[in-house]
RNA sequence: GCGCCCAUAGCUCAGAGGAUUAGAGCAGCCGCCUUCUAAGCGGCAGGUCGUUGGUUCGAGUCCAACUGGGCGCGCCA
């Protein structure tokens, strides 16, 4: 349980008891900055007591009797302006050990999200290559958003869209078109501006040459485009399917644009919009300062996202009269909404970081601001080797595929290090430093808390029979023996993790769970250690059966609470290092 | 020029509008292995939370302006 969810409620009743009607929403229930203040920090006081007509501090005193009676409470203060802390007794932490012990990883489950159904859209590479390490990071992130949304009781749709209309994909035909050329011995020499120069399309080129043989040889592109397309995509949405294996990761839906598009969504989309006049043919300013060298003025049909906050009305046809690839962006976002998705979120490279507002705008007008869109930009990977700077380049094609690096450090490493920064911010990843088996690794130092963990139950297992070591027979056992500080400073962490998940869900912050995850293997390791300096601190006392047993709810409940963690991320726990 | 993101210890970064004392890790200094993995742990030292205003009982957190950095800027996706 959300120890802090439970207390909320508690306090909300109270106050209710007391002859209030006051509207508690705004009131926050949390862990105090300072551990000294106590183990729950209530601010009720200043947020309601204008409503009630009092002082804060007056109506913390009013409060304070009633609440120090609650249950497992023993000590309830009023402090600085209003706050009201709760101490909590023992019995309550053993109460949450023996939870976490009967729920095992499952433990951080929550109905928070009361089945409500979100679509998270992430990867969506073009299918023009394989995913390379900037792709990776939003899998992971979006993954990991979407798992975190999942443990919520949210109804999760993981989805991938696939960019299998318009110019990248014809640029994308013509490379394979030449690379088959080449497969049949023709010289090509150098490939033309404007296409694909990626050494994998030789083998695409190359796969073309024997299942069709000369059949293209000689043919005006009218006639081979569209056949050589349609293989290519599938070739390239199976090297990207395959990165995505690699990963762990698997799509609910992959949505195609060029089905979106056949079926007509676009116009229906358009429609739609005009039907609210938010489409009209005008002429944009040219942006200021930074002239394109071939700008002219011309009038363009636009869709008026300023009604929606957006900075300037945008395109939504070329001058040829095809539509944008925003056209096309309206048309699936709605899409995603009629197949009855009330949250969408999107996860973009920071590259894209201009379109979000449009997208924005779009979705405001399409649901009647029914629906919401978020947007977590993913910025940079910095690569590096051993403090070497790992540049790549797109133009010359020899950007690092992200199946390298996998089959390099390895997926468990990739996945946790993408969420070692807040999405926003740039990730160094350095193939040396990763994977390093010291502290400061964070992937070796959360797996090695677990390892740890896994190697104590084993060497208990020499003293003990299988079925006292189970988590049933754990929970049940004499946890009262758990009596020093920092053991049950520990329980006191791992009971916060249902907080960690709730809140990392509602702001759809995955990094949160690899942050937290650090801490509580900080916590596990300094309470090792402190066994290495005082032997009767050990996890495993001899002759000391109750006692033991008590430690061993605590690291198995541990390792549980780690597990729970890693499987958000999407990282397997070891159960040793070598 | 405009928009978005960012600015917190020497470095890399956390930080759900709250409390006299803003936290980790690295680097620096001092310690801890006869041991369940020392692949680890403890301690010391280190800060005008970019600047200036504003809102509030209260601001690292919200708002505005400014300074500095990243990304982007009509008919690419």
């Amino acid at each position: 349980m959300n120890l802090f969810a439970y207390f909320h409620d508690k306090i909300a009743a109270e106050i209710a008891a007391l002859g209030f009607a006051l509207d508690t929403s705004r009131m926050s229930v949390e862990p105090p900055r300072d551990p000294a203040h106590g183990d729950v920090s209530a601010n009720a006081a200043m947020v309601l007591a204008k409503g009630a007509g009092m002082k804060p501090r007056d109506f913390a005193e009013k409060l304070r009797p009633r609440l120090a009676k609650l249950d497992h409470v023993t000590a309830a203060e009023v402090a600085g302006p209003g706050f009201i802390n709760l101490r909590l007794d023992n019995e309550f932490w053993y109460a949450r050990l023996a939870e976490i012990l009967r729920v095992g990883p499952a433990y951080g489950d929550s109905t928070a999200g009361q089945g409500r159904t979100v679509n998270v859209e992430y990867v969506s590479a073009n299918p023009t290559g394989p995913m390379h390490v900037g792709h990776g990071r939003g899998a992971v992130v979006g993954d990991a958003l979407a798992a975190l949304l999942h443990k919520t009781g949210h109804a999760v749709t993981r989805e991938y869209y696939v960019n299998d209309a318009g110019a990248q994909v014809d640029a994308l035909a013509r490379s394979v078109y030449l690379r088959y050329r080449q497969a049949l011995g023709e010289t090509v020499g150098e490939i033309p501006e404007g296409l694909y120069l990626g050494e994998y399309l030789i083998d695409t080129g190359a796969t073309l040459a024997q299942r069709d043989g000369k059949k293209w040889l000689g043919k005006p592109e009218s006639e081979w485009l569209a056949p050589v397309r349609e293989f290519a995509i599938e070739e390239m949405l199976t090297l990207i399917r395959g990165d995505l294996e690699r990963l762990g990761i698997e799509f609910d839906v992959f949505a195609s644009e060029r089905k979106l598009v056949k079926a007509g969504a676009i116009e229906h989309a358009i429609a739609e919009l005009e039907k609210q006049g938010l489409i009209y043919v005008g002429t944009l300013e040219p942006p200021k300062g930074m002239l394109p060298d071939d700008w002219e003025a011309r009038p363009q049909t636009l869709f008026r996202s300023t009604a929606f906050g957006d900075d300037v009305d945008r395109p939504i046809k070329k001058v040829d009269g095809s539509w944008t690839y925003f056209a096309a962006d309206i048309a699936y976002h709605w899409d995603k909404y009629k197949r009855g998705f009330a949250d969408l979120i999107d996860v973009w490279g920071a590259d894209h970081g201009g379109y979000v507002k449009r997208m924005q705008a779009v979705v405001k007008a399409l649901t009647q601001g029914k629906a919401a869109l978020d947007v977590k930009l993913c910025q940079l990977v910095n690569l590096s080797d051993g403090g070497q700077p790992v540049r790549m380049s797109k133009r010359a094609g020899n950007f690092v595929m992200l199946r390298d690096v996998i089959e390099r450090v390895g997926k468990d490493v990739v996945r946790f290090v993408m969420l070692t920064r807040r999405n926003d911010q740039t990730l160094d990843f350095d193939f040396a430093k990763v994977v390093e088996q010291s502290k400061d690794n964070p992937v070796f130092y959360v797996q090695y808390a677990h390892a740890r963990a896994r190697s104590v139950m084993r060497l208990a297992a020499q003293h003990f029979g299988a079925d006292e070591l189970t988590p049933t027979a754990l929970a049940h056992g004499p946890l009262n023996l758990l009596a020093d500080a920092d053991e049950i400073a520990l329980v006191r962490h791992l009971a916060q993790w249902p907080r960690t998940v709730e809140g990392a869900a509602q702001m759809h912050e995955p990094h949160r769970i690899a942050f937290y995850l650090q801490e509580i293997a900080a916590s596990f390791h300094a309470l090792w250690n402190k066994g290495n300096a005082d032997a009767g601190l050990r996890f495993v006392v001899e002759g000391k059966r109750d006692l033991t047993r008590a430690r061993l709810a605590l690291v198995q409940a541990v390792a549980f609470v780690i597990a729970s963690g890693l499987k958000v991320i999407g990282v397997t726990p070891a159960e040793e290092l070598r």
